[in-house]
DNA sequence: TATGAATGAGAGTTCATTCAT
DNA sequence: GATGAATGAACTCTCATTCAT
């Protein structure tokens, strides 16, 4: 029941992220344009400006939409997996790269490449990591609990797990040859399955 | 038993990536323009497009080389180190970043982020991938021979132990707060200790 | 004896001309946004552009402004001058630039570089700077009155040397070698000192 | 008999010079775009940035050669001259801005608008202001020596004149209402006259 | 009055790349 | 091999100005 009484404008920033989203899919993250997201957005790149400040701002902030929007995703999957297990394989599924253009991962290897110098930004990315970590941890944790897997340190794991998936997005995003998507999910689940004692996992797409 | 006849142009050749190298390194890997190169190295932009035919070329070329420099100093350095551990540990702060401004790792997180589609260079770039891997398992294999550590699948650990380098490479390249180059060298050999059961690590810098 | 009403706006009206001076002073005639304007009065900058239609018209209206001031300014020292020598240095002093990013004359500067084309404004501005040669005038008929000094033609000896000053003033405005105020001042003393047969300036600052 | 070797490139620098030229006549020297120019030299924009690196210098540079091609000009006409009154009087008319579009002075205010910060440009300026007053100085010189004028200081009174000019010109250029070249042509040498004791000038446009 | 969202044209500058010499 | 003139496309960012509310 409550008001939700949304800034002025938001709409609009809402509208721009969105088109950058479509825009950074179809003309890739490296190669697009102020003018491609503006075009999409159905206003004028002065007025994307207005909004953004400048071009990298509005890949930073395309990145954490596209975390927040995998962000509540990723619990709705969660709630409605059988359990810990099918869970976790979830979130591995949904952590890494859909293949080598996937958008969010193009976005963070932009950013990669030329990483923000203001500390704020560099301390929401952080935030964003953790809280994958965080995720994974939780879920390890209750699997742990109902002992259908063996994890005496969650938050280590999930953190170690995490890095993992990067090092293997890398290697999707790169596309070299056998570098596929299901390969790279085949590995981490493999490899996190020894640690927590589950060999078999649900096979999803 | 003549000296190897190298083709002409080959000094030429070294002479512009050990430029591409300085250049890099102080301009950065995003920003460098084949003009600081050509400055480097003495000679005319023309002439530099002439050796390497395209900007992304010289990236790719210099990323070999600093990766051929590596896998060279990794020779000796595992060579002279005292046992299997050391080695292991030689091998892991070598391959990590020196810092969020490792000229190697910058030219990775170019060629990520903007990846070659020719598959000649792609089969450069795994290979370069595997021969870490390699380097790795042959010296947790020789551990594991002298029952130094424990380690049934070396090669499979091996792999997964650069693929989690790599993910803590990205966060040591991002700059984020903590995640300095200490942190993930201690992080990943932690990790890899654990699975081989060594807890001493000597402490380099 | 109720005061003047004033129209409703002007005293917003005041405030952004005062914001605009302040704006030039800080930023440059050349380089001021309207947006600079807009902040320093604290109103938006479509409210400024309601009050003054462009950013030229605020320009032209601030060296109205800036004139109006230094004319009221200038009709005090005058009156306090110990007599019409020390009224004429004054007037030089006061006419001269300040340095080479004295407000006013970078405004002049401005307008001369881009003349607006309405005979109206041009008219404003041929009386602000007939007005000058008139109080030059002025103080020469008195002094020559008062035998204190030669001068058979005020009028034309007082607009011929407002010209000259004008000469000076692009030398300092253009900041070069030895051009500075003093080296002005001095210059300009010298020459009216020698026709009207004055050489004994007070040294003011 | 000498071998003139022009650097290459010196001709199409030459070229663009002289299409800034007629592109500052046509379009102003405050409207000019880097564009105009090119077009008019019938190259990229890009090769004109590699010629002169910044608009900025392009006005620079061809104020400057306007000045050396006047001052060739002056040269000749000084020398075809009758005599020095003439001398003085050409002098006087070649100086003063043709109109309210004088491009040499519409770039003169273009420059005094924005001047350069470096202090090797500023030094050109300077030579090329003085360079006026010594030309001046010299006839002045010429006419006192031979009893036709009377002048104390040459030098003196070259450059206060070449100021008074100045002054006259920035009417002129302001356009406003009686401020005419015929007038600025007429008020200068009416004012020199009187300080010379030359009141006949031969009439000229 | 007052706002600020929206515009849209512009414009300088950069730079990889090409090519005649 | 070597140069450097020449290209030309790209592209961000700026900013005065407009206008619905």
């Amino acid at each position: 029941m409550s008001r939700t009484t949304t800034k002025p404008g938001a709409a609009t920033r809402a509208k721009v992220l969105a088109a950058a989203l479509t825009a950074i899919a179809e003309v890739g993250a490296d190669r697009v344009r102020v003018q491609d997201v503006a075009d999409r957005a159905g206003i004028s790149t002065g007025h994307v400006m207005y909004y953004f400040g400048s071009r990298d701002r509005i890949l930073i902030d395309t990145l954490l939409l596209s975390e927040a929007d995998l962000t509540e995703q990723l619990a709705g999957r969660i709630r409605r997996a059988s359990g810990p297990v099918e869970a976790i394989e979830r979130l591995v599924r949904i952590y890494l790269p859909s293949g080598p253009h996937d958008v969010r991962w193009k976005l963070w290897a932009q950013l990669i490449a030329r990483p923000p110098t203001d500390t704020e930004t560099l301390q929401q990315f952080a935030t964003v990591i953790d809280a994958w970590a965080e995720s994974l941890a939780t879920v390890l944790a209750a699997g742990a609990h109902e002992r259908i897997l063996t994890c005496e340190d969650p938050a280590d794991l999930a953190y170690r797990t995490c890095r993992l998936m990067d090092g293997y997005s890398l290697e999707v995003l790169l596309g070299g040859p056998g570098r596929s998507r299901a390969w790279a999910v085949r590995s981490v689940l493999t490899a996190l399955g020894r640690e927590i004692g589950v060999t078999e996992w649900r096979t999803g797409r």
